[in-house]
RNA sequence: GCCCGUGUAGCUCAGUCGGUAGAGCACUUCGUUGGUAACGAAGAGGUCACCGGUUCAAAUCCGGUCGCGGGCUCCA
């Protein structure tokens, strides 16, 4: 017999093991119901099978379903057991790699069947059953040799085996007859998964290994939790979420709308929608303003020659609309090539390009509400989220070497005010050189020095985004989280190397010589219209009352109360505020749940009383009846509320 | 761009086996004049996305195009 080992469990005390005992046999020697529950192990951090065996010293934890780090290791086991089925039910089928995701799991698979979500009901069927047999996932450590042997019918698992260190093991997992290439760990077996708390949900193909360059597979989607009161309870979010969706609320809000006839990507936006895009950017305006930006409008469209200084000719042509003018007869044509702007930055540098510069001029700051055209892949297109034409607040900051931190110190500082107005926490991440890119290493870690220092001298956290960076510089990303959850980029602050040089631009220094200007492009919205159809999710259509397109609908009793109704509304238009007379002749009550419907902050009822006493009667759209306050004081809650 | 799904009135949707189109909401008119989430009646509204094919006959079956949705890729 060897020496008993001893193990640390998560709560400090230690338990003396068998040489050789297993994170199973702990979990048995610790109690019959955890033995039960137990799926998994975690050793000294690490997610491993239960059937690992133990070594002296080990910090061991048993992981069960209540466990938040069993949930990865479920979902996996789980695609395992969706990729068994599958492979019983379809013909020829390849397997390809079956993760766990957030919220779920899925697996890709190649086979000349179509997968359909009419296959769901019948693939869960099986699963389940593999469940209730309830076998082992047993690991095994291979040989390459063997492991080509035993996948040599599955030409997917050959390539990633291909791929693995050869410093590393070859593992794979038999279940029952099937057998996978996999690192694992899973649970200890099938019938650990809960057959009820997992839905197939959706199919959808996925280029092999992420490659646009492969094949497409079928990649069926699963979600799964640990119990079913919490699939529920994600389906019930999913719904919700969907109610909020901006591309249902923008319509139905009078907001926007989308028309096939004018083509994917082109909002068009209803008078209620431009007045909360205007009000959007004229608080922005003020604020940029105080700030020392200075507004500079620009062309939508400029001559190709522009398109080939900045590069976006030869680098981006295929996103932009080009067209060509005759600018002869039709006997001698001279076509003129124009390009609609797929960015404002060659008109910002062109303006400043236009002037001789003092390094007593910097930094100067360009800002424009600049509408831009970019011909997205039509499957990328969605709502407001991703257009073909939106509207940036982009600012482009030309400034000396020794200004770039404290420029992207008080374009955070924006960054803060705007987000926090909305209520919108976010995150930072610093993107740093691409494979390919442009200028020196020196220009490149000096850049990227600033962008951390920055950040750094406010205290505000961030990741580095390894290679993620523009071919042109590095930049920060600000990604915000919504009020259900969601995270969606936004803010970018990005150096460019490119353009300065393009264009050549310079100013003069103490010692009068010329130097390259630092350029910052930077915008804070990023795009309005994403930027709106982020509010109008987050606040699920109930816009801030500064920002609603209709901030009080004034709801007369009867038609008799219409006068009064108008007059009400004159004066509260008087000071900016945007109201409305509901004129159906129809109950109050009609005219209340339709305003509730639109998510009108304010509905002002005025009846005989109201009109006899120079009062409106206030409900405020969460709070309800609020009674009565005399119109001069409405007035100052509407007058205030303006930007 | 690629894979899958999908397209019926302004909106939400029904439409059986292939047999010439239906509801609710919204809209218009008339009636009603009301006190905090939807008053009654009538009317109008359709090339069933578009093009082609099969069929005596197509909203329905088949093919293509376009749009939309979910993914993938892309987001110089």
């Amino acid at each position: 017999m060897s020496n008993p080992i001893s193990v640390n469990l998560p709560d400090g005390s230690v338990k003396e093991l068998e040489a050789g005992a297993t994170a199973a046999d702990l979990a048995a020697s610790i109690g019959a119901g955890l033995a039960r529950a137990a799926v998994a192990a975690k050793v000294n951090g690490v997610p491993v099978d239960l059937a690992s065996p133990l070594r002296d010293g080990d910090a061991v934890e048993i992981l069960t379903l209540k466990s938040p780090d069993a949930l990865p290791i479920l979902r996996h086991s789980c695609a395992h057991v969706m990729a068994e089925a599958v492979s019983e039910l379809f013909s020829n089928v390849a397997l390809g790699v079956g993760p766990d995701v957030e919220n779920g799991f899925y697996y890709d698979f190649q086979t000349p069947d179509q997968i359909s979500s009419n296959d769901f009901a019948r693939i869960e069927e099986r699963m389940r059953e593999i469940i209730r047999e309830d076998k082992p996932f047993v690991r095994e450590v291979v040989t390459r040799a063997q492991a080509q042997e035993m996948f040599a019918d599955q030409p997917l698992k050959l390539e990633l085996l291909d791929d693995i260190d050869a410093s590393e093991e070859v593992t794979v997992y038999r279940h029952g007859d099937h057998v996978e290439l996999c690192r694992g760990p899973h649970v200890a077996s099938a019938g650990k998964i809960p057959a009820d708390s997992f839905e197939l949900q959706k199919v959808a193909g996925a280029y092999w290994r992420g490659d646009a360059e492969n094949e497409m597979l079928q990649r069926v989607y699963g979600v799964e939790f640990a119990t079913k009161k919490e699939l529920k309870a994600y389906n019930h979010m999913m719904e919700e979420a969907k109610k909020r969706d901006h591309r249902v609320l923008g319509p139905k809000l009078g907001i926007f709308e989308t028309l096939d006839e004018v083509g994917p990507g082109l909002p068009l936006f209803f008078p209620k929608g431009a007045r909360v895009v205007r009000t959007m950017q004229e608080w922005l305006r003020k604020e940029l303003y105080r700030r020392g930006y200075e507004e500079v409008i620009t062309p939508h469209v400029y001559k190709s020659g522009v398109w080939k200084t900045s590069g976006h000719y030869d680098f981006y042509k295929e996103n932009m609309y080009f067209f060509n003018i005759n600018e002869g007869t039709d006997e001698e044509p001279r076509l003129s090539e124009f390009g609609v702007k797929p960015m404002n930055c060659p008109g910002h540098v062109l303006l400043y390009k236009s002037n001789l510069h003092s390094y007593r001029d910097l930094p100067l700051r360009y800002f424009e509400f600049g509408t831009v055209y970019r011909h997205e892949l039509s499957g990328a297109v969605n709502g407001l989220f991703r257009a073909r034409g939106f509207t940036q607040d982009d600012a482009h900051v030309f400034c000396r070497e020794d200004q770039v931190v404290d420029e992207v110190e008080s374009i955070m500082d924006l960054v803060d005010q705007i987000m926090g107005t909305f209520d919108l926490p976010y995150e930072c991440e610093i993107s740093t050189r691409p494979a390919h890119s442009i200028g020196t290493d020196e220009m490149w870690e000096k850049a990227e020095s600033f962008l951390k220092e920055a950040l750094d001298k406010r205290g505000v956290p961030y990741d580095i985004n390894e290679g993620d960076g523009a071919f042109y510089g590095p930049k920060i990303d600000i990604k915000v989280k919504d009020s259900i959850g969601r995270t969606w980029q936004c803010s970018t602050i990005q150096v460019d190397f490119n353009l300065p040089e393009r264009f050549d631009i310079t100013y003069r220094t103490a010692e009068n010589t010329q130097e390259r200007p630092w350029m910052l492009h930077r915008a804070i919205f990023g795009s309005i219209e994403r930027f709106l159809g982020i509010l109008i999710e987050n606040y699920a259509g109930a816009l801030p009352l500064w920002l609603a397109p209709v901030q009080a609908e004034i709801v007369p009793i009867a038609d008799r109360h219409l006068d009064y109704a108008e007059d009400v509304a004159k004066r509260l238009r008087a000071v900016g505020g945007r109201v409305e007379v509901d004129t159906h002749s129809e109950p109050m009550r009609a005219k209340i749940a339709r305003a509730q419907e639109q998510k009108i902050p304010y509905m002002l009822v005025v009846g005989d009383k109201e009109a006899e006493d120079g009062t409106v009667s206030v409900r405020e759209r969460a709070e309800g009846d609020q009674g009565t306050m005399s119109v001069d004081e409405f007035v100052k809650i509407i007058a205030d509320a303006q930007v």
